[in-house]
DNA sequence: GTGGTCTAGACCACC
DNA sequence: GTGGTCTAGACCACG
């Protein structure tokens, strides 16, 4: 599970966590079962002190997306939402995507660039890893 | 200058409000000598306190980005940074465009499906309001 | 309200807070409608970060004891917890007694020290501010 | 030597089990060369996890209090503190005496009810156990 | 090794 | 001025 964080965002690095694990849940890249990185591995990768990834993991067993066991580690929980429907799973990126435009709108960025942008990150993610996104 | 905070992502209010203030300087929306809402018009628009609007228009103060001139309001000062360059432009959008990346992969919608929706919202923004945005 | 902290029992700081302000309820010597010491002020009185008097207070909060208005302060919830009978009074404090019986045991106090002792603290207690306490 | 720890204290448990340990060694009622229950047993008999009850040992060792021969168990020092001087080992208690009678306060329990109730269980304790308390 | 708790410092929003 | 949040470091209990 590949996690990323922007410190400079003002969004807070437990929430943003929290974000990605429920959208891997939603979109099915995490699957019942499954198991999170530990707190510490989580924390390391990232560069973030622990109890910041602990915090996102307890934010996420309080909303019953995951299950702790003392020991052993976190898991995805079986009753947790299941994959999203196709037309759902966009709706959950629109409005993410409205905020880059209209930031891209202040910037003047033209629609073409902010297209060829992302065409060009896209193909910089793919030739880093092994997705199994399809294309 | 049409402003928007969202008080569930996280991002401190009025760092929200910096961050459009400097996007539109720096993409040319607001230009050197521009006014900018007063506190009291923008803490009633957004429905904020008004001490958090003056503390954003005191950090872009801060940073040079605004001089406020007694009794008459605020305004993009003369020596505020230029537009930036085309290529410095997208750089800022990069950081934003990686996350939307992250999350759409996490909710496992394709390339191509994330290039179409970005088209589709474009196309959406564009049909709502005579942008200023070169095409 | 006079409050005490041993930082070297073990007992968490601010568990020892909200023992207090509960026995001060339940007692009487706070009544609903009473305000607390600000976080500020209890921190600096008790030497301990602010944090910990305001964790002391939001558990006080959710348990129902206090209530919190934001900018005034926090004052002695109205349906809190009405003054304990007298016997009732009386078992709050057992399992204290009992600890330090145990203790004085092992350390080898006999009953009549323990007896003295008891009478030496309460008169430098009483000694020291006019308590509303009936002898 | 007959211990007990309270889980909603708060307080670490092996630091319950150490202060207990200190306590019966400064008062006299654990003697240098006394034997203290094994690791396995005292974890039984608490019902605690056999690291927390070696931890709790180790701190001991550590200090000095006490020494754990291979094989054979836990002993206390020959070394270890002399039973202290009556006015030390009065010293001990009156941190935990003053906290009582705050705490009496709060609930209002008058200088005298809590006399009586000191004596009450004082009475109680002496009639379960022979004890080896001095009168 | 695992997750959880307590204390702390810096910052935020509101009166 | 008020209380609340985020991040962090050190420590605890358990497998």
């Amino acid at each position: 599970m590949r996690m990323l964080v922007n410190f400079k965002s003002g969004v807070p690095v437990y929430l943003q966590i929290v974000q990605q694990v429920k959208a891997a849940a939603a979109g099915g890249t995490l699957r019942p079962g499954d198991a999170l990185p530990s707190v510490r591995a989580l924390a390391e990768e990232l560069r973030i002190n622990r109890n910041t990834a602990a915090r996102a993991y307890a934010e996420l067993e309080s909303e019953g997306v995951i299950e702790t066991r003392q020991g052993s580690g976190c898991f995805l929980k079986a009753n947790g939402a299941s994959p999203l429907r196709r037309a759902v799973r966009s709706e959950r990126i629109i409005a993410e995507l409205d905020a880059l435009i209209v930031q891209a709108h202040h910037l003047q960025i033209s629609d073409t660039d902010l297209k060829s942008l992302l065409a060009d990150r896209l193909a910089h993610f793919r030739s880093q890893l092994p997705v199994e996104t399809s294309a």
